[in-house]
DNA sequence: GTCTCCATTGTCCCACGGGACAATAGGAAA
DNA sequence: TTTCCTATTGTCCCGTGGGACAATGGAGAC
């Protein structure tokens, strides 16, 4: 798999011998003396790729980047690379969604072994958030009534249900709905229903039940 | 929290210095010199707890351990407690699904912080099994057929159509649908569609879109 | 001041979902 | 053998969803 890894070592000489080993397994490499200057130098970021990240390193320290970089919403995979690695450091890492903790010296099996499966993750996680994207980008271009008759829609109330809840006409109701479908580009409601469960919407039905 | 502690140790004293401190915090405790031991005597699964875990024990290690209990379909939080630790160990522990990997000796703040987080996690979890079991064990009430329609009418398609799919008449599948409702209890299409959706039914749809 | 978008409502008509009431037939269990 | 469950199909009728065709009024954009 092809992908762009970023390495963030204090270590010049570690940075270039890393990124022969990368360069030659065929992947792109960009590096970086510290976390800043990724976090100054971070690209894209929708780009496949993942970040190979020292523990120990001068300003901002990997653990700490790794919390900013969560925070800023990247969702880059990150595997540690250190000398300096101790138990409850590489638990914290793991559990804060580290891909991997590896220790230096690294065998290249490892490293690409590591790599690899971090790239894995990350291309599996893009192109499930690019799906999400796309049905969230539609909900998106709903009017404000047209999201009102959707959520209700959505929980199984009937046209004439959702007119007295907002106060309008069925008709008008049926005229939302309609435009509502047409947007969201969906021919039934059991698709209409599909698409808000995947998208998030729909998160807790308690009382559903229609009183017909 | 209450809960039970399940304490896998091959060391006794160790294993009632543990309990110890373990009642006092107002815990259950069972304690077992070995993997074997707790594989032998766990009880119901379902009730809430967590395992206390050492890596060296005589027999199954403990990720050993940890890999037969996934295997069993456990769903005990594991928090391992070591002396013997090292990155790679811990790392691959906490990968697998372990809760938390302490080192020995070990504070009473961390253990105790460890295992309410431990527990917590398996009530979380424990709840949304037991929402989720509800639903499965609704549909698996559904008769062969009643199950194909229930299928193909989640997945937008008429009576009409299922009728044709299933090589039956419209008014058959009027039938099987309603006992499906029935079963179910759903009310509304929209319903129906969420619950398959949160039962893990409906895994991908790509042609939905009807014919008419 | 037009133009566009949004919200609103109307009528006519048809297809689809669903309840009521009823019945036949085969297979499995008691 | 009798009984229960499952699968099957029918008719009648109504409520609801949805397409076609049409129109009004307000708000913000150009």
């Amino acid at each position: 798999m092809r992908g762009l890894i970023h390495v963030v070592d204090d270590d010049a000489s570690f940075r270039t011998a890393i990124e022969r080993r990368l360069k030659k397994a065929g992947y792109e490499v960009a590096t970086y003396p510290s976390a800043q200057h990724l976090l100054d130098c971070l690209p894209s970021g929708s780009e496949l790729g993942c970040i190979l990240l020292d523990v120990r390193i001068p300003g901002l320290s990997g653990p700490e980047l790794q919390g900013r970089l969560s925070e800023i919403g990247s969702t880059l995979p990150i595997v540690f690379l250190t000398g300096y690695a101790d138990v409850p450091t590489s638990v914290r890492a793991i559990k804060a969604g580290a891909d991997d903790f590896l220790t230096k010296p690294v065998s290249s099996e490892e490293l690409l072994g590591a790599v690899e499966r971090a790239l894995a993750h990350h291309q599996a996680a893009r192109s499930q958030r690019s799906k999400l994207d796309v049905v969230r980008a539609q909900v998106a271009t709903l009017t404000p009534r047209e999201r009102q008759v959707f959520d209700l829609v959505i929980r199984g109330k009937t046209n004439k249900q959702v007119a007295n809840v907002l106060g309008a006409t069925e008709r008008t109701i049926k005229a939302h709905r309609h435009r509502v479908m047409e947007k969201l580009q969906v021919q039934s409601l059991a698709e209409l229903v599909s698409l808000a469960e995947r998208a998030g919407i729909l998160k807790d039905l308690s009382g559903t039940g229609q009183t017909t």
